[in-house]
RNA sequence: GCCCUCGUAGCCCAACCGGCAGAGGCAGGCCCCUUAAAAGGGUCCCAGUGUGGGUUCGAACCCCACCGAGGGCACCA
């Protein structure tokens, strides 16, 4: 540095020591504890008590080991600078922070090294923690924990027991607890369809039956079924964590569906009210539409064809149905599967097989080792075979030949369609490939092409003695053939969902063990009974070997092995559950990652609770629906629109029940939420494909340079990867923290994506600058603060951007925020130039309106302009609605639209006085001479429209 | 294939739910300061809103079609 730098510069350096110190007095005086109305954080509460509460959040970080590069706080800082703005505007404000630290590359990481996952993992917390602290984040970091904690997950193990402990009363539509309902049964209810045994009833089971029973309706329920099985990883995953293409989310190995025991949450009892509810929160349209999506509601028809039960959402087709499809999985499958093929079998239908029974058992096994990836590499050629038996049609009495397809689906409707090739392009397919017939049953417009015709119009071939739906439009047939079904017996109007019930289980060490345990004798052996509230945490052990057997990505054949199954010591423990000491086998799954992120953000009221997960007051104050059909929840939550359906759909089904049951007063966990925008950066690939060093290309004439080579610039995500990784700490390390913090919020609106430009971030710096030299004399240190008249002007402009800023930081357009504190800035200095007197209250004011965003210089600002508190609590400025009017306004004049005239009127200037106004000016009438005005829009301080011709 | 979001200066982005297209920043030009350079200060430059229609006195904004980008879902009957 040139000693021409004037002494008292705000230069990187100064930034650099009046971040840290300014950080350190915040965390010895506590600046940021936020007070609870009551219990071990309610110190101070009586400071607050007036105020409106405000509690926003991020979506917590996974703490990885490469830390957090310069797209990840641009949706903490987000927050920082709301929870900042609102505790100065007023409010009580809650912006805490903790770490979702069980999951796969900790485990991956200790599989390889052999060091215990905890290990690393409280390391890279340490980092991040690190990292946040010098960006100046406002968290009150007493309420920080990871969902690693023992005194977390004990209580996320305690709500695994109360969804364990609850069931789905579909009169009632909510959660209650499983004790009322064996009452209820015991009373003479029905039991849940499936429920119970073959031919049996409630009253004549013994008590392990009546077990099954009971647990076969719990929320939580251990259930044998086709799930995602992936060898690659070791382990099973959620439909939600399986991509499109049938692989894993998270590795991308091979995913098969494959019939095994595990964990499920009944997450499909909650369909309708995760869709309903939708419409009450505060959410973006194409995040609501993305969940609607998931939920996947359809309205339609069962149809029975006999014995076998279809879903369709096109009933009015009905006529048009020429065969039926079973799922391979369908349980009608082995008893619809005749002894031979008829006479004249179509050879397409056989498979080649000498009877039905060989050919259908060929094609399930097929089925069954297909992995989706492969249904979708086979560019969905439609196959199945014929069982050999027909069903038939209920309303034409036709007989349909019923298929085995994998095109159907086993877990959606029914598993079962009538297929109308007519009208449905799959059927089509199928139709055209086994030969079946094709009947239409919707008129098709002139010129159609041939295939399925899905679109609208009249009905045709419709119509016999029982129906007549002939020349009807789609509603309309839609109802009159329910109508009749209903009528007589063979069908009702019915509602389906995609939505599946969520696997729950996981084969891995680094998770939350299941507080679960099963008799190893006796008669009630191997079911499941959940471990006493008393005697959680269920701790999860040490073990040698962290990882799941796995095997080739390809053997789908191959079956789970969880790691804690061999910790021998801890899977079998002899407890007393009421009946006398008893020998019982642990649960040796462990909970998936997204357990611990269900409800986090409840912990934060009070991580330190030993006796409830939440205390119901803090909840009801913090969480509490503010009347009117509010649903409560979180005020603020940013995070990334990657969990759109994960993590968010399971938290609302989460809090749902924990509504249901009680525990909490809010309906739903998160009101308003917003998703951040990406930080992408330039990547540069060489000649030979390969990406250099990003920060040492070079620019000249639109061509990029990496050591004189001339390189192809490329856009993607930032990381290690495409070598164009960028820190905070680089950028902290070269212009402080609250020049990051200004560069990031001013790049746009906090939705929005957008790329990273590290040259650009010196004008953030310059704003600083000069906020700062309005203030502190550049070459004596002196504060310029002094009592003084202010302009009538720059009050007017003083204002005008407190209304600004105020406005861009409510809207979470910050971008808005530092143009209007830019635009005041500006003005400051071209009046009051580089030093002299400045009014005192410019100084105060400029200096709490970018408090915020830029809150270390605020502070030290403040601090010099005599203040002995923290200006994070100083009062945010309010601007005085007179100063925000002119007198007078510019007004254009339009002829047909064309502007032609500006006229200075008065500001208050109604319609017809703006009208005469522009009608007497010179130049309007000279150019409407000889014309008839046909019509004059005037609006009060924008402009007049003449019309004429 | 279906659904959602978005196209405004070389770049990032504003424009008050239909009213004069430009606030702020980056880059660039010029000037001041400086022996010089950097830093700093000042000032200037550039678009008519992806394309084509429509509605309206008036459209970046509303409607239709198309083009382009990003995202979600995808054999869901």
């Amino acid at each position: 540095m040139s000693e021409t730098v004037p002494p008292h510069r705000y230069t990187p350096e100064l930034a650099q020591q009046i971040e840290l110190a300014w950080q350190d007095r915040w965390e010895a005086e506590g600046t940021f504890h936020t007070p609870n109305p009551t219990g071990s954080l309610a110190e101070g509460f009586d400071r607050v008590a007036d105020r409106p509460k405000a509690f926003l959040m991020d979506m917590f970080p996974y703490p990885s080991g490469a830390g957090l590069h310069v797209g990840h706080p641009l949706g903490y800082l987000g927050t920082d600078v709301t929870s900042r703005f609102l505790r100065m505007d007023g409010h009580n404000v809650l912006h805490p922070m903790g770490y979702d630290a069980f999951g796969l590359p900790a485990e991956q990481y200790a599989v390889q090294t052999g060091q215990h996952p905890r290990v690393t993992t409280e390391a890279n917390i340490a980092a991040i923690s690190a990292q946040l602290r010098r960006l100046g984040v406002d968290h009150d970091r007493r309420r920080t924990f990871a969902t690693i904690d023992p005194g977390y997950y004990k209580w996320t193990q305690w709500i695994f027991t109360q969804i364990f402990g609850a069931w789905f009363d579909d009169v009632a539509g909510k959660a209650r607890p499983i004790d009322e309902l064996v009452t209820e049964l015991d009373a003479g209810r029905e039991p849940a369809p499936g429920t119970l045994p073959e031919g049996r009833t409630w009253s004549d089971l013994d008590d392990v039956e009546r077990r099954r029973v009971v647990d076969a309706h719990r929320l939580a329920y251990l259930n044998q079924a086709p799930v995602n099985w992936c060898p690659g990883l070791g382990t099973v995953l959620s439909n939600e964590e399986v991509t499109a293409d049938g692989r894993s989310e998270r590795g991308n190995f091979p995913v098969f569906r494959r019939p095994l025991t595990q964990w499920m949450m009944r997450i499909t009892a909650y369909s309708e009210r995760l869709l309903a509810d939708l419409d009450r929160l505060d959410w973006s349209d194409s995040l609501k539409q993305m969940q609607r999506n998931w939920i996947g509601r359809s309205q339609g028809a069962k149809v029975r064809f006999g014995e076998v039960e279809v879903f369709t959402t096109r009933p009015d087709t009905l006529f048009g149905a020429t065969y039926l499809v079973l799922a391979p999985e369908h349980p009608l499958v082995e008893s619809l599967t005749a002894a031979a093929w008829p006479a004249d079998v179509d050879p397409r239908w056989t498979g080649g097989a000498a009877t039905p029974a060989e050919a259908i058992a060929a094609y399930q096994l097929q089925a069954s080792r297909r992995s989706e990836l492969d249904r979708q590499a086979e560019g969905r050629e439609k196959t199945g075979v014929f069982t050999g038996s027909y069903a038939t049609n209920p309303l034409t009495g036709r007989e349909l030949p019923v298929f085995v397809a994998d095109y159907v689906l086993t877990g959606y409707g029914t598993g079962a369609i009538m297929a109308v090739p007519g009208e449905d392009t799959r059927d089509f397919e199928f139709a055209e490939a086994f030969g079946l017939p094709v009947v239409r049953t919707v008129q098709p417009p002139e010129g159609f092409g041939g295939g399925a015709y899905t679109g609208t119009g009249p009905m045709i071939n419709s119509s016999n003695e029982h129906v007549q739906l002939d020349g009807l439009d789609k509603a309309a047939a839609i109802a009159a053939v329910t109508d009749w079904l209903v009528e007589h017996g063979h069908g009702e109007s019915t509602t389906t969902y995609k939505l599946r019930d969520w696997l729950f289980s996981r084969q891995r060490y680094w998770g939350e063990p299941f507080p679960v345990v099963y008799a190893v004798d006796g008669p009630d052996a191997d079911l499941p009974v959940a471990v006493p509230a008393e005697q959680l945490p269920v701790l999860l052990p040490d073990v040698d070997d962290y990882s799941p057997k796995t095997f080739a990505d390809d053997d789908a054949t191959s079956a789970p092995e969880p790691p804690l199954s061999r910790a021998t010591e801890w899977t079998t423990v002899t407890l007393d559950l009421g009946d006398g000491p008893r020998e019982y086998r642990r649960e040796t799954n462990t909970m998936p990652n997204w357990a611990g992120s269900c409800w986090y953000y409840l912990r934060y009221l009070d991580p330190s609770d030993d006796s409830h997960f939440v205390d119901p007051e803090l909840e009801a104050y913090w969480m509490g629906p503010r009347g009117g059909g509010d649903v409560g929840g979180v005020d603020l939550y940013v995070g990334g629109v990657e969990h759109a359906v994960l993590h968010l759909l399971y938290a609302r089904f989460w809090h749902k029940v924990l509504f249901d049951l009680g525990h909490v007063s809010s309906e739903e966990p998160f009101r308003r939420l917003v998703n951040q925008g990406y930080i992408s950066a330039y990547a540069y690939t060489d000649a030979r494909g390969f990406y250099v060093p990003a920060a040492e290309v070079v620019e000249k004439d639109g061509q990029f340079f990496f050591e004189g080579q001339p390189v192809n610039r490329e856009y993607g995500k930032i990381g290690k990867s495409l070598k164009n990784m960028v820190t905070p700490d680089e950028m902290i390390g070269a212009y402080g923290a609250d020049t990051f913090r200004v560069y990031e919020m001013s790049t746009g609106p906090l939705e929005q994506s957008r790329p990273w430009e590290t040259k650009a971030v010196v004008g953030s710096q310059r704003l600083l600058q000069r906020i700062w030299r309005v203030v502190v004399e550049e070459s004596t240190g002196e504060v310029r603060a002094a009592d003084a008249e202010i302009a009538t002007d720059t009050l007017k402009a003083l204002h005008r951007a407190v209304d600004g800023v105020r406005d861009g930081m409510t809207t979470l357009r910050f971008n808005i925020a530092i143009a209007r504190a830019t635009e005041l800035t500006n003005h400051l200095t071209q009046v009051y130039g580089q030093s002299g007197p400045v009014p005192r209250q410019v100084c105060e004011w400029l200096t709490l309106l970018v408090a915020p965003l830029a809150p270390h210089l605020a502070e030290e600002l403040w601090s010099r302009l005599g203040h002995d508190g923290s200006s994070a609590w100083a009062p945010f400025p309010v601007a005085d609605p007179a100063y925000l009017v002119d007198d007078t306004v510019q007004i254009a004049v339009q002829v047909n639209g064309k502007v032609k005239a500006q006229l200075d009127v008065p500001a208050d200037a109604d319609a017809a006085a703006l009208e005469a106004t522009a009608l007497a000016d010179p130049r309007i009438a000279e150019l409407l001479a000889g014309k008839t005005v046909r019509k004059v829009v005037a609006v009060p301080g924008r402009l007049v429209n003449v019309v004429a011709n």
